[in-house]
DNA sequence: ACTCTCTATGAAACCGCTTTCAGACAGTCT
DNA sequence: AGACTGTCTGAAAGCGGTTTCATAGAGAGT
């Protein structure tokens, strides 16, 4: 593999100008800009990255630490990254939390030791207090996408979950329901707190009492939400709506209706979070409420890469507001 | 941030003694190594990757070029290699390839610069001749993950997609299926061609005749199937049946087959193939051949690594079998 | 006691690039 | 003509590790 000694030697220059012409920026008078470009061609000379990073101490990457390499769910996200950084000649490098703070935290290490010039953070388990002083302790600039945390909050790319419980509430009280049951998340994640939050909002503001027993929590998986259904199911309250904390478990949820003999959206109107591709396919389609993954992971790539001088400054939209999409699992009462 | 130097210094010893003592391998006394070490752990120091790859020429991560980023076909792909690369302390640098050719060979040479130690692929738009040819050129051990090239056959990763469209199509003409259609996938891509020819394969195994007017092409995508299945039942050519090439188009095909009024299983079964989460999700759910995409990853990981002498050399499967998935699309005739 | 391994160690070269610094040269201004 | 500016260039010093090579010192063998 050819060196940059070996194409100023070609080119009859010094290292220092094969160097200034590789990178611009200094004045090279166009005789040698053209003998090394020949030089370099002839010789089908790559700089050696590492070399480079070692005298500019970047790395030419961004490091994404995600709890979950390609879930249906995340997936988008690492693709938004991605997209952007290309754009800025920036590779990305992945590593996988598994939905461990223990795994995660040796990632995050793995990561900054490999020197990549920003972190993106998309992480379950790991604490708010974790999160922050990893933030606060780290040399290079990190951003979390997913998630809000208070005392990083200029750094954090968020969907406004309580807003989208809301979101999906009120659409099911402006379809006539007035009995409706919420199917929860994992309540160590903010989200699904959050979510029921706005769940209780949107009743609050339509008079109706929040009422427990039409609340089952369906730990974000599909198997809860299908036994959170059950639960529902079981308790003899009668509801005609329910809003599922997010796509997988409503999918959970549909299979125990279905099974319990109920129709959707006839009987029971269904209404899910996230959009991910299962709602797409699911029957009846899921009505629910969008989180733009895709966007969210572009902006919190953006200002990783505003944060380091690579992608202009600009205004970044850092809280995501949730949009409803309306499919067919949900009937006017 | 601390260096070598500022490690040796306080430990009272040389550069290459704290090198020894980080790197392993060479005897250092016990005294020393505990200076080392205290040093180390006193100073926070973390190795420079880049100096250490500069030196050693080794970067500690593997390339991963994926023509779609965590698509629901793909992501276990990288997921696979990513649980093996992590086994083994390497990273992975991922790079997508857009679905272009172009930006394919763009992906290529950006990660093949960065100098990854070894290099996976799995690309559709790319030809048979580029991958040999990149393979053939490339200074790096290059694997290639769902394609078979005949050229680089030990290097290959990859489903038996013959035998997949044939217990596709077997599985059907048990169940006593005598009209069976097929949705073909994109006949650029051998895959879609392998299916098909493994459809024809079985029907000639049971003394039927190919029918031309069975065939309708779903180009793998969603909409393409259900188009498929409405130009199918516009022909009026009757069928019972029908083997789709991929769970998406199968899909599109659900959708159509309902649009028309018609009932899964009970007028019409369906096999899909890949059995992604979309099989999963559908209702009904869809039976249809598995690709272990998760193992295949982890082989094409584990082939790369050993390439490069970071995972033990052992017998690795190259060649994946077919697996039927039975669900509930397919009814007995 | 003296040579002969053998082991543990440090000095220094090297990996391939960027960047500083000083100087050569050409052009401009009195 | 002489003093200045400003532009372009090369030598050399890093960047922070690894690795080679030579050597000091400890034991072993006679």
């Amino acid at each position: 593999m050819a060196t940059i000694k070996d194409v100023s030697q070609l080119a009859q220059v010094s290292q220092a100008t094969v160097s200034r012409v590789l990178n611009g920026g200094v004045p090279v008078s166009p005789a040698k800009q053209a003998a090394v470009l020949a030089a370099i061609d002839r010789l089908g000379y790559r700089p050696n990255a590492f070399a480079r990073s070692l005298a500019t101490n970047r790395s030419g990457a961004i490091g994404a630490l995600v709890s979950e390499l390609s879930s249906a769910v995340y997936g988008d996200i690492i693709r938004g990254i991605e997209s952007v950084a290309e754009e800025h000649g920036m590779h990305l490098v992945v590593s996988s939390g598994h939905a461990s703070a223990e795994t995660e935290r040796r990632s995050y290490d793995f990561l900054e030791q490999r020197r990549t010039d920003a972190l993106i953070l998309q992480v379950d388990a790991s604490t708010d207090e974790d999160l922050s002083a990893w933030v606060a302790s780290s040399e290079l600039p990190v951003v979390v996408v997913g998630r809000f945390i208070e005392a990083i909050a200029e750094r954090c790319v968020y969907l406004d979950n309580g807003a989208g419980g809301e979101l999906a509430t009120r659409h099911l009280l402006e379809r006539g329901h007035r009995r409706i049951a919420h199917i929860s998340g994992l309540m160590r994640i903010p989200d699904a707190r959050d979510r029921l939050e706005g769940y209780r909002r949107a009743l609050a503001a339509h008079g109706i009492p929040f009422d427990e027993s039409l609340v089952a929590n369906g730990g974000f998986v599909e198997d809860g939400g299908e036994r959170a259904m059950r639960s529902l199911l079981a308790r003899n309250t009668d509801f005609s709506a329910v809003f599922v904390a997010n796509d997988q478990s409503a999918a959970g949820a549909l299979k125990a209706l279905r099974d319990a003999g109920k129709r959707v959206p006839e009987d029971v109107s269904l209404v899910g979070f996230d959009d991910t591709i299962v709602a797409h396919y699911l029957y009846p389609a899921l009505t629910t409420v969008r989180q733009p993954f895709d966007e969210m992971g572009q902006a919190a790539a953006w200002l990783a890469l505003a944060a380091i001088g690579v992608a202009e400054q600009k205004e970044v939209t850092r809280r995501f507001e949730p949009v409803l999409i309306e499919r067919d699992s949900v009937a006017a009462r």
